[in-house]
DNA sequence: CCACGATGTTGATATAGCTCAAAGATTATT
DNA sequence: AATAATCTTTGAGCTATATCAACATCGTGG
């Protein structure tokens, strides 16, 4: 039951958006969803917020032209597996991935979330190869963006170079926090912090930043803050009985952001 | 007493090397001394470890004309601090750096070492603020490339851009590490995983990896990998009780690597 | 060269979060 | 619709690491 139905699944309007709920149930139909073809830079609801910002027409037309807008991703479907050859980064559109790394002794350990309007994959740049797995957590659509054509194009055009610098010096200062996170913070202050993160990247993309879907299981959470399923679980009700947020299984509700943000300690977000 | 003198200090010899060693105990000494004048990326042993990697003669030229060669730094000097306005990145010439965030609870978290040939401050590029401070933590020198320069250079030097995209990838991947590091391994399995990553970082300079000078105290390991001072000296101690490394002081010898990578579990470095 | 503050070591004890276990809820599959 | 698989919750005890404390050593500034 979903008492609340805030997916992350942005339903975009402007394109034919009565498809949307229905390919979920039924094999990828390739033509003629909005995941796969007819979107672009242009009409894309996420374009202030992903490589397009401050482009002019033409300069959002040329990125458009090296923009591969592939079949859309289900469950448990990988965009790329670690050691895989780097040739793409991807924006998500839609849906949601995780990534991981698998260690030695085979259990995963969870990396990173990627929500709509988020790029993946940067983690393949430095040596052209995948450090990481990444895999969609629900059906999801993404934007592929070979990287060699982004190089060429970022040296035509200055806006498109600055804004993926920035991308990527946005990525460091995201990992520095996480790292400040799992190097100090307690288990309550490691929970608090990720939903106040994954709250103002939902109100980034226009979502509610306080009613809202996890997409990734307890699990993920746990090995994303070095944290145990059952430490995450008990916090999840810790918290809802200090009236602070409110759980039904997956859909969140946060209560008392300020208390919230009291909990990590004040200079968070 | 020095037992072991191989130190973070690169001895650049083919430029008044004799200088190097008396400027540690006076006042800088602007005009002369090869951290602070004279030395071009060309002549640079690091060039190919840093920004210039496969530029041609005259692209290194462009690039050297808007590099700026400043003052050495005393231990405990600021490079940047927290909040500054972010104008430029640094190339580590010489000595090491660490970069920090102070929490709120006034006791600051170590985020990053920088070691010869390494870049800081790219935790300013998104948002144009330093999200950390940086401070030498032994005299040192660097390089300062001011970022809107080497934007306007990298639209014309493709090779530039590329090494710069790699840098940035480089640090996102290290990042990402650490991320598995802390939120999964043990704190024996941090301090090896630590010991072999500085050990590889001092190799990649041509200094040896086995036997090395640290220049953070156990303190700032300790933040840097979420370990409280105690428990890293007791480790070190425990460590040498095995036989894998040899600890005088900040004097550091690997005896058993392969067995500090048993340690960290095979899939590391 | 001495003294003092910073750094490092070691020990004893406390505790946050882990592990193990088992049952309940949800989602996927046939 | 039934069953299986996965995910979530809750409990009880355990352990790795933190905390507190005392002392030793280093190196820096006077």
């Amino acid at each position: 039951m979903r008492s609340i139905d805030n997916s992350t699944e942005l339903n975009n309007s402007t394109l034919a958006s009565s498809e949307l709920q229905d390919n979920r149930s039924n094999a990828p139909v390739v033509k003629l969803c909005p995941h796969s073809a007819g979107v672009s830079c242009g009409s894309c609801r996420l374009n202030e917020l992903c490589l397009p910002i401050a482009l002019s027409e033409g300069e959002m037309q040329q990125l458009d032209d090296i923009v591969e807008r592939n079949r859309p991703y289900k469950k448990a479907d990988h965009l790329y597996r670690q050691h895989d050859e780097f040739r793409s980064i991807f924006a998500v559109r839609s849906g949601s991935f995780k990534t991981y790394v698998l260690s030695s002794s085979g259990s995963g350990r969870v990396t990173g979330f990627y929500l709509p309007g988020e790029i993946i994959g940067m983690d393949g740049i430095a040596d052209r190869t995948h450090a990481n797995s990444a895999v969609a957590l629900e059906h999801a659509s993404i934007c592929e963006i070979p990287f060699s054509q982004l190089e060429s194009l970022s040296l035509k055009l200055p806006s498109l170079q600055h804004n993926f610098f920035s991308i990527l010096g946005a990525e460091i200062t995201k990992d520095q926090k996480i790292h400040t996170i799992l190097s100090s913070y307690s288990a309550e202050q490691r929970i608090a912090s990720f939903l106040l993160g994954v709250s103002s990247r939902y109100a980034r993309v226009g979502l509610s930043p306080t009613r809202f879907h996890l997409p990734m299981t307890r699990g993920d959470i746990g090995e994303y803050l070095g944290l145990t399923v059952e430490t995450v679980s008990r916090l999840f009700t810790a918290l809802q009985k200090k009236g602070l947020i409110s759980v039904d299984n997956r859909e969140i509700a946060l209560l008392a952001k300020d208390e919230l943000r009291a909990i990590v300690g004040a200079d968070e977000l």
